[in-house]
This record gives structure tokens, C-alpha cells and sequence, in this order.
DNA sequence: TATTAATGTTAGGCATTCATAACTTAGTTC
DNA sequence: GAACTAAGTTATGAATGCCTAACATTAATA
């Protein structure tokens, strides 16, 4: 059983709008998609047979396991493409969005898995002066620094003084998968996403591991939130 | 005017027969895409509509020069994006050819552009040990070495082998484009086109110019044969 | 030159993927 | 609960891009 380029669209729309929204309607997989709602029909109607959806008459649309399984493929494709055309080649990221739906489609799973990995051992050193200058996007989670410079041009530099992230804040690195992006910091007790691209340009002083804010100590609080 | 991705396959077919075989038939382009000939008749109705090629009936194919200059840019595309999965992501040459072809109906000029610039920054140091050891791929045009060692497995060795590129042996760079491939090398007086990766797994010590053996002497030979 | 083989063309058909038009159902509002 | 609205569905058709079958032309060979 392959997917048609159009069939794994619609099977990643459907993937996407749940995430957000829980319930998936015929309406938001055709405005997502750009398509007419008898379309959506269609493409429906062709993977329910595939056992990637389920579907009933004027209901939800839901995901099978095995659809899930299917789209979290498709978006992972998705999402290295686009992490390697945007932080890599240095495509603009409307458009690495916009091509990686329409590389995702074409590329082998094994060129992906090479092209991961490929990612992951050249993304930590992109620029000249990271060996020297460690910025946000360096930290482990958990770990912290303080803001010494913001290394962007005019308008990011803005937004990210517009956030907070200003000279002498103290950041805290909450999430950063390794192809994850945007990741997640903690500022003054406040949780942003910024874009690694972003991360990158904000240089940190070292601050080392207080009380209080140790590895150890979050996994803790972590486990307790269950 | 913009092409699908099947008028692009047909243009490039087209075009990469004509740089072989001088006389383009229906025929050759059938076989080289997988395709029935009536297929490729209805493709060439599209593309002299588009005024791409000139196709009378029952004879040759010819392309147009605006579209020589179209199916340039597709193929410059498609070696772009082999090169890259190839030389920098590590997939067998095989599949970076198969996928090559899928990906270049899908990237934008822009991000081809950009994606080259990536790759001539980082094509030249892959391997850890180019530092340390020169190859083949290393040589400029005209620069000359003898080769030393042959660091590839089995199969590609013995191709190698077979070529007469054995150590001891003084080959001579001739035409090593940035993003050239295959490259063009001469060995006792006969000129070999060899792959990149090929090229990288022969390791040379450098032969420094000899008596007739300069640029601005082989320069002089070059016009003499005009 | 007659016959055969290879190549090329036309006609017609099928699958995919989209659309519009017309109708149905569910939910909301008065 | 009647009327309206939003959402969903069915029917039907157009554009691509491929195919097979049948016919036409050109080239090769006896």
C-alpha cells in the first residue's frame, strides 16, 4: 500500500488539525489544504479504504493507529526538511514550508534517515564563531545562561527584545529536541518558543547550575506533574 | 509558461539524449523514461505548443533554444540536488540519481541557488583526512599528481583498477567544475570521465609542474588545436 | 522490388485529482 | 418547531498523464 503525493497530504492535514483541535472536520482539512470540500470527500473515502481513517457520514474525521503511525512518517519528513532547508541552506522559512510539503513527498525513507543524520552533525556548527561564542541554542535542558549580546539583524532583533530576551535575562533552556524547532526556553518564569534560528543569535554568559536548578531537580518536578 | 513535472522529465529526457546521440527519436525517449511512445507524442504536442521543441512528423526530435535553455536549468537541478545527497549526505549513487529526478520538479530557483552556494561551502571538506591527504578530486585543472594509494572497497577499487588508475600512476586533472560530475581526468595520454566520489578514494602526492607540464603551456596547446 | 521489421501515429480508454452544481443533514435562532 | 445557515454529500465533468490496440510510415533485407 504507497500513498499518492495527494493521499499523504491529506492524511498529514488530518494529522495536523488534530493535534490543535481534537475534533477534524471535512471544512478544515479543505480550507487547510487550499482544495473544495467534495475533494476532501474523495480523499477520504480513499483512505478510510486504505484503514488509515475512519469516517462516518456527517461525523469527525479520526485517525486509526495506523494512520497516526503513517502521518507522524510523513511529518517527520516534513519537519527535517524543512529544519535543513531553513537553518542549513538558509531558504527564507516560508518558503523551506512551503518546499518541504512538496519535497516530503518524494523522498525515500532511507535518504531521510541519512539526511537526519546528516542534519544533526552539521547543525551544531553552521556558523564560524559558535566554537567561540555560545548562545541560547547551545544549551542543554535544563541548563541556563544570561544574555550578553543579540546577534540579529533589525527586525528579529526587535521581536526578540520585544519578548524580553534582552541583555542581561536570564534564560532557561526547556526543550530542545534535536532537530526540534521552535524549541522552548523559560524567561523570568514565563515559557516562549522562539525559532532556533533566533536562539542563535542571542549570545549567553555561562551561568552555572544554581540551587534550584540542577538537572536532577527537574526531572523531579517533572515526574510529580503526572 | 510553467512546465509539470512531466513535460520537465520529457524536456530533460530530450535534451540529455541530444548531448549523446546527436539524432533524438521517439523511440530513445520512450525508453529512457519507462514510457509507451504514444505517451511521449503527447508530450511532444505540449511542449512544441509550448514552442520548446520542433517535431515533425516521423521525424527527429529537436529542441528549441529556449528550450536548450529550459532543460538546462532542469538539469542543472537535478545534478545540484545529486551532488548534495551524494557527496554531503552519504546516499549510494543509485538512489541520489533516482531521487535527484523527483526533487528537481519541486525546488523553487531561489532555494537551487541557495542550496548550490551551500554545497560549494561545504563539498570541499566532507572527509575529515582531506586536510591530510590529497586526492584526486583535490587537483585544480591542469595540476597533476601520482597516485599513491586507492582508499575504496571492493567493487569501486577494482573499477578503478580496471581504468588503469593504479599507484604509481600520473594523472592530470582536465575539467573539475565546481559541481562537475562526472570529472574529467587524462592518464597516459587518454582522457577518463570518473565520479567525485570515485575521484576522492585515490590518494595522490603531488607532482609539481614539470617541463611540459605547465598551465600556460597546456593553455597554448588548447588553442592550437582550434 | 516485395516483404518484413522497426518506428511513429491516432484513437479510445482508464485512473487520479481537482472542480461546480444541486441536494441533504445538523445545528442555531427566532 | 419553522426558518435559516453552515457543513457535508452526491453527481458529474474537466485536465493530466498514462495505457493498449490498430493503423501508417520508414528503413532494412531478401
Amino acid at each position: 500500500m504507497t500513498l499518492s503525493s495527494s493521499m499523504e497530504d491529506y492524511l498529514e492535514a488530518i494529522f495536523e488539525i488534530a493535534k490543535k483541535t481534537s475534533a477534524v472536520r471535512v471544512r478544515d482539512v479543505a480550507k487547510r489544504l487550499g482544495v473544495s470540500m467534495p475533494s476532501v470527500n474523495g480523499a477520504l473515502k480513499n483512505l478510510e479504504t486504505s484503514n488509515l481513517i475512519r469516517h462516518e457520514k456527517y461525523e469527525y474525521i479520526e485517525l486509526t493507529p495506523e494512520g497516526t503511525v503513517e502521518a507522524e512518517k510523513i511529518a517527520t519528513r516534513h519537519r527535517i526538511i524543512r529544519v535543513f532547508l531553513s537553518e542549513l541552506v538558509g531558504v527564507d522559512d516560508e518558503t523551506a514550508e512551503e518546499e518541504a510539503c512538496r519535497i516530503e513527498h518524494v523522498l525515500s525513507p532511507g535518504t531521510t534517515e541519512k539526511l537526519t543524520d546528516y542534519i544533526e552533525q552539521n547543525i551544531k556548527r553552521p556558523f564560524p564563531h559558535s566554537a567561540h561564542k555560545k548562545t541560547v541554542n547551545d544549551l542543554e535542558p535544563g541548563a541556563r545562561g544570561i544574555i550578553s549580546e543579540i546577534n540579529a539583524p533589525g527586525i528579529m532583533r526587535q521581536k526578540l527584545m520585544d519578548l524580553g530576551l534582552l541583555p542581561g535575562t536570564l534564560v532557561e533552556m526547556v526543550r530542545s529536541a534535536p532537530l526540534g524547532d521552535p524549541i522552548q526556553i523559560k524567561v523570568r518564569g514565563t515559557s516562549l518558543a522562539i525559532r532556533r534560528s533566533e536562539a542563535r543569535t542571542l549570545i549567553i554568559e555561562e551561568d552555572t547550575d544554581e540551587p534550584g536548578g540542577t538537572h536532577r531537580y527537574r526531572h523531579g518536578r517533572k515526574s510529580e506533574q503526572r
